[in-house]
DNA sequence: TCGATTTACTAAACCGATTTAGTTCTATAT
DNA sequence: ATATAGAACTAAATCGGTTTAGTAAATCGA
């Protein structure tokens, strides 16, 4: 059986209140001689307060539900989880991780299935950067987005990537090396990942005065195969771009199949820079992928860093964009002499 | 504020004490007009039980500890939670994951945090096939090892990717294509998953009366670039390999690169097939790599379930070899006549 | 018709902590 | 010498349920 404050308090000589106070440093009025004692005894029983009784009490439990619909089972962005994880951890907190697999009645039951556990705050992530709204539940506790913004920014707190911070810094990279035709491989389906991407990418060939129109995009879907096939389209064409920034890495691995198929070698022939800087597929090609990484970590430990801000301050929602470096590998360099 | 089951018994104009064993099914010799009022109330109010409360009394959580090394926080093995928390979820019992990013010191405070929110039992899981020795506090509840073996195996119960059997399968899906000369690049760093499948290759290659010798093993790191040296390495050899078994798929990725440089085109050239069907891997590269692939779902489910059947039967620890089917996608082919 | 069951409920104990409101006892002030 | 304040503790209430022991009324058997 496991050692009960109720022992610590009888072995010690005192009652449990005592006891309990000493253990919580609440002993301004308790004499050193008995402080000392239920130190010494708790620690000698091996003493551990019980949570659960202690949080029923307290109204408090010291636990944050992590609430998300795919991060957890699939293996692009658990470093937010990492990130949130080392926060609570310093902090004494636990975070009790699900996942809803975008199904609205699993989102529902996981809810309340937290909530009767009595979470003090939540935090809502996504696998990619979209506009949610968070089941109204969660209105009644402090609840953190996290990778996406919320439909109503008032409610809650969030933090997203800075896309277009990113997407521009990507293209910059490209432009500096000297391209002036950066075609985009884009995701057509428009969250708004894609559409800051897209955003960013325009302004620059504006700003920087490169070339621009339509043979410049493809659309394509978010793996290697469909980003092979939209990668033939742009490099088949009569004046082909010489670099290409895709909307994610697995449409970058599709740009170097469609390369080495037309007998383009990356990067003297052709300039490639992907998104997200997904590390299997990135170094799994050959020259390495440079990627603009999403700040996975960094978003984690922001939200469970605003989740403490919202309990302790009661501050008010906030949101934070976060920015994303470029990580440079081996697809970038100037533009062959054509 | 929320309802407390005191609300609801007031407003039905019962006691606490008959409306929890209403609400608990526990109504032999109650009313069946009471009973409908209860319920009726309760939906009404949508009462919902404090699950703290509920267990303080009880003894049991209904929750789990899944404490990892670094499965949460990494691309690789995601798979072993979705599996483990779909069977949690059918038996309303919730998963606490935890991450000790292999440091002792920290797996000791996790298990700590967890047994203090008095966990009914754990799963102990890695993220590599290995031989562990979880912390003993765990043996005071049912443990079961995911993707190890325990040291004592009379102690916990386990469940394990048959990596014999799934490299078994993999060489003679290569000798079956005709291959004679099958290379093997592996970790040298020798986990039990290492071993055993080089002894899987070893044993196909004699049953099968294939060629074998020093030139065509091979070992690297567990990454393409030092998979590519490896396979550059077997491949420049006096009477190279007509096909390469990986002991994973970024090294499987490195023999791609490597290949490539040499200018020999895979399948045609070179087969390969690599191991734990990374798909992140296996299809950013091409032909997609034909891999073998670890059980992580069905693994995490096997363990889950044999979590609930200590918890009810009593039943005794359990072992349990968990078979790796071949993907097959474009890796593999005849060999080229030389 | 009277004691024995059965039916339908409730009061109170309990789980293991925390916290409030007291209670002793000693030391100081008047 | 007596009221007063502080020091050092404890009894009891509390959190929100579950469960045991018990009670009052209705039904049954002989």
């Amino acid at each position: 059986m496991r050692v009960r404050l109720q022992d610590v308090a009888e072995r010690a000589g005192v009652s449990a209140a005592t006891a309990s106070m000493v253990l919580n440093g609440k002993d301004d009025s308790i004499s050193g001689e008995t402080r000392a004692r239920v130190r010494a005894v708790a620690s000698e029983l091996g003493y551990r307060p019980n949570v659960l009784a202690r949080s029923l009490r307290s109204q408090r439990t010291r636990a944050i539900g992590f609430i998300s619909d795919e991060i957890v089972t699939t293996p692009y962005a658990g470093a937010m989880i990492q990130g949130a994880q080392y926060v609570a951890d310093e902090h004494d907190y636990v975070l009790l991780l699900s996942n809803t697999d975008y199904r609205p009645d699993v989102e529902k039951r996981t809810v309340e299935a937290l909530l009767d556990r009595q979470i003090d705050a939540a935090v809502y992530a996504t696998m990619y950067h979209r506009i949610v709204e968070p089941p109204t539940a969660l209105g009644h506790i402090p609840t953190v987005i996290l990778d996406s913004r919320p439909k109503d920014e008032a409610a809650f707190s969030w933090v997203a990537p800075d896309e277009f911070g990113g997407a521009t810094a990507a293209v910059e990279h490209l432009a500096d090396a000297g391209h002036r035709r950066i075609a985009m491989i884009n995701d057509p389906m428009g969250p708004p990942a894609a559409i800051e991407r897209e955003a960013a990418w325009r302004t620059v060939l504006e700003t920087r005065g490169l070339d621009d129109g339509p043979d410049l995009v493809a659309h394509a879907d978010s793996d290697a195969a469909s980003g092979a096939m939209a990668a033939a389209r742009l490099l088949e064409g009569d004046d082909p771009p010489t670099a290409i920034f895709c909307f994610n890495d697995r449409m970058a691995a599709g740009a170097y199949i469609a390369a080495s198929r037309l007998g383009l070698s990356i990067p003297r022939d052709l300039s490639v820079v992907g998104f997200d800087n997904q590390v299997l597929v990135a170094e799994a090609i050959d020259p390495g992928l440079t990627s603009v990484q999403l700040p996975h970590d960094e978003m984690g430990r922001w939200a469970m860093e605003q989740v403490l801000r919202l309990l302790d301050d009661g501050a008010g929602p906030q949101g934070k964009r976060m920015p994303c470096p470029i990580v440079e590998r081996g697809s970038v360099a100037p533009p062959g002499q054509l």
